[in-house]
DNA sequence: GTCTATAGGAAGATAGAC
DNA sequence: GTCTATCTTCCTATAGAC
């Protein structure tokens, strides 16, 4: 030992993903995000030479590629409408542990890093979920220009709920939002 | 001059308000509330002598005294409905500049203090927000479980809203919401 | 790849003059 | 009440041994 990996890529940038969740950009302490991973601050650089701020891109680009994979390729495959929403609503469920952390594209949207290093990818996530969620909306039979606003709306929601949640010391909100979603979601 | 207050309480409180909501409590550094207020951080120190967390802490006191006012007290007070809600919405859209300002409820609930100082305030103030909401609602004959869950799911709406508006650049989120909340909450 | 040690600077906070 | 100057602590980042 000494020499080889003590913690594999994934758990890593997990560790760290749950100290930014918490936190945020400049709450994200060097020190924090050592103590939750593990590592020294001078391994953290060893992996991430472009220190903090890769850390949290890194950090970033895993969660999109999460949603991506775990949400939005669900909310485009085949069947019905319905099961499709209710796979989304399973494992958002399960991204967010139940309401108990917080999204990365709130905690990390007031990065005050020169010109915004995250802006872009905060907005091609946002962009990419709404997409995805109004192309289920159009395919249940809503219009273009409703399936749009319901999707926007769904997203909006999900962010309220978790500040909500967050703010009140209770994941209630989150949950109880939802388990309204799928019905919701199908009205008219 | 230089033994007298260059710039007023109010303004004072509204300008480090600015900040915290900008950059949220860590990101709020010293230099920058310094810059913002026109004082140096001695003066700052002066005016509060607990530094930081007191200027955060009595900047959300205010903001909590100004919903209390400005949003609150109208809900409560003679008039149908229809027109405390709109006269609600008219303060909210000034109050977060028409979505370009975020929420302190927001920016400071992660803010990583010995136990969270601003912990019970913020749950007060939701409280407070949603309790008055449901009020109106009540009035305008829904049934105490349902005032309830769409005052909370308008002020969720509301919360994500800005989250989304910031995610994305453009305030037009913050507009839309505001602009069908009216016919929403009359809804049932 | 991980560590200890430390540099260099920014952060929060204070002293004391005016 | 505000300022300049300074203190101390914490933070980001690097050097170099193993």
């Amino acid at each position: 030992m000494g020499r080889k990996t003590l913690i594999d890529e994934e758990e890593l940038i997990s560790r760290l993903s749950n100290v930014f969740r918490e936190v945020g950009y400049e709450g994200a302490t060097l020190a924090l995000l050592a103590e939750a991973t593990g590592l020294k601050k001078a391994s953290l650089y060893h992996r991430f030479p472009q220190g903090k701020e890769q850390m949290a891109r890194e950090v970033l680009e895993k969660a999109g590629s999460w949603l991506e994979e775990h949400i939005l390729a669900p909310l485009r495959a085949a069947g019905a409408p319905a099961s499709r929403i209710d796979a989304m609503v399973k494992q958002l469920d399960a991204f967010y542990s139940g309401g108990r952390q917080a999204c990365l594209l709130n905690m990390l949207s007031s990065a005050r890093i020169h010109g915004g290093p995250f802006t872009e990818m905060i907005e091609r996530v946002f962009e990419a979920w709404i997409g995805a969620l109004s192309a289920v909306l159009l395919d249940a039979g809503l219009d273009r220009k409703t399936a749009r606003s319901r999707a926007e709306r769904t997203v909006m929601m999900l962010q309220g709920s978790l500040v909500f949640s967050r703010g009140m010391g209770t994941t209630r909100p989150f949950r109880e939002f939802l388990k309204s979603l799928p019905a919701e979601l199908r009205k008219i």
